[in-house]
DNA sequence: CCCAACTCCTGGGCGC
DNA sequence: TGCGCCCAGGAGTTGG
């Protein structure tokens, strides 16, 4: 294969666009499916995948980076992929054979065609909640999430306000969900760049927001138009990678020359997170 | 309320 | 070849 991983890139994080990815996947398949019997690994993580047994799933939604999977009881089962985490259907039964396998959910349809939902999750990062619908203050990051990135009412100037109630690094910012939900470490180093706007900045005038916003939009639409982006671990609900790989711009380039301007890309932490930008056209 | 630091996890890259 | 160190990361938790 020509494409050359990273090789300081270790797994990925499922944001919005993957998120988004599966969560199409899955929502017609899972509406109105019935759930007889659930499993999970003993951890307080995903032990929650028991407490749907008996109810039934309406149409799967996304706030963010979670998954919000509606049961028709008033409830709710709240779903964040973490780092390694994937959401597939199986027929017959759970597999037992996956190591990784943490919870599953035996489903049965109208028509009455038997299926497994399943959950498989290597680091364990990932976590289920079940919830009342619409209550999230047991979720405090989803709960105080920011908005959806097309939420009509994000205008320019209202991100800007968003913005201004920080004065962490803006990296640390984007990644807390806060100012606009669903951007983790690949998107917010794309839009950055895209926007050529320091990650370190702590304050932001109205029309950088506005670039910013512009930003984030584009480059998070062109990741769900090509299905996500998978640097290793990432796969849909079908097992199929994501294409958005081949055009990141900045994320895991740290060295290599900016696609704008030839200086070499600067990598360093931010917040703990490796965060990579051009230190030409991205400066302060 | 806000924020910084710590924690959770494991495969795989890498040095020796 | 094999062993063991250590990194990557989102968000929950804890403590100030």
């Amino acid at each position: 294969m020509w494409f050359m991983w990273p090789t300081s890139v270790q797994a990925t994080m499922p944001e919005l666009p993957e998120v988004e990815t599966i969560r199409r996947q899955i929502a017609p398949r899972l509406d109105g499916a019935l759930v007889l019997e659930a499993g999970s690994h003993p951890s307080a993580k995903f032990t929650p995948a028991t407490e749907a047994t008996g109810a039934r799933f309406t149409m799967a939604g996304r706030r963010g980076k979670y998954l919000l999977l509606p049961l028709d009881d008033g409830r709710e089962l709240v779903v964040h992929l973490g780092m390694t985490g994937q959401l597939r259907f199986r027929s017959g039964e759970p597999d037992d054979s996956d190591p990784y396998l943490r919870a599953w959910w035996r489903l049965t349809h109208a028509d009455g065609a038997p299926e497994v939902l399943e959950f498989a999750d290597v680091r364990r990062f990932g976590r289920l909640r079940v919830v009342p619908a619409g209550d999230y203050s047991s979720i405090p990051t989803l709960a105080a999430a920011g908005p959806e990135p097309w939420d009509p009412e994000l205008t320019p100037h209202r991100f800007w306000e968003l913005l201004g109630k920080s004065k962490r690094a803006l990296k640390t910012h984007l990644l807390s969900q806060r100012p606009i939900a669903g951007v983790g470490n690949i998107y917010a180093d794309e839009a950055l760049w895209l926007s050529e706007i320091n990650p370190k900045s702590t304050r932001l005038g109205k029309e950088r927001a506005a670039r910013l916003l512009d930003a984030l939009r584009s480059v998070l639409q062109q990741g769900i138009d090509l299905g996500g982006t998978t640097l290793r671990d990432y796969r849909n609900a079908e097992g199929a990678s994501g294409g958005n790989q081949h055009e990141l711009l900045a994320y895991g380039r740290g060295g290599q020359p900016c696609l704008r301007c030839d200086e070499p890309l600067r990598s360093a932490q931010i917040d703990a997170r490796t965060t990579t930008w051009c230190p030409r056209c991205q400066a302060r």
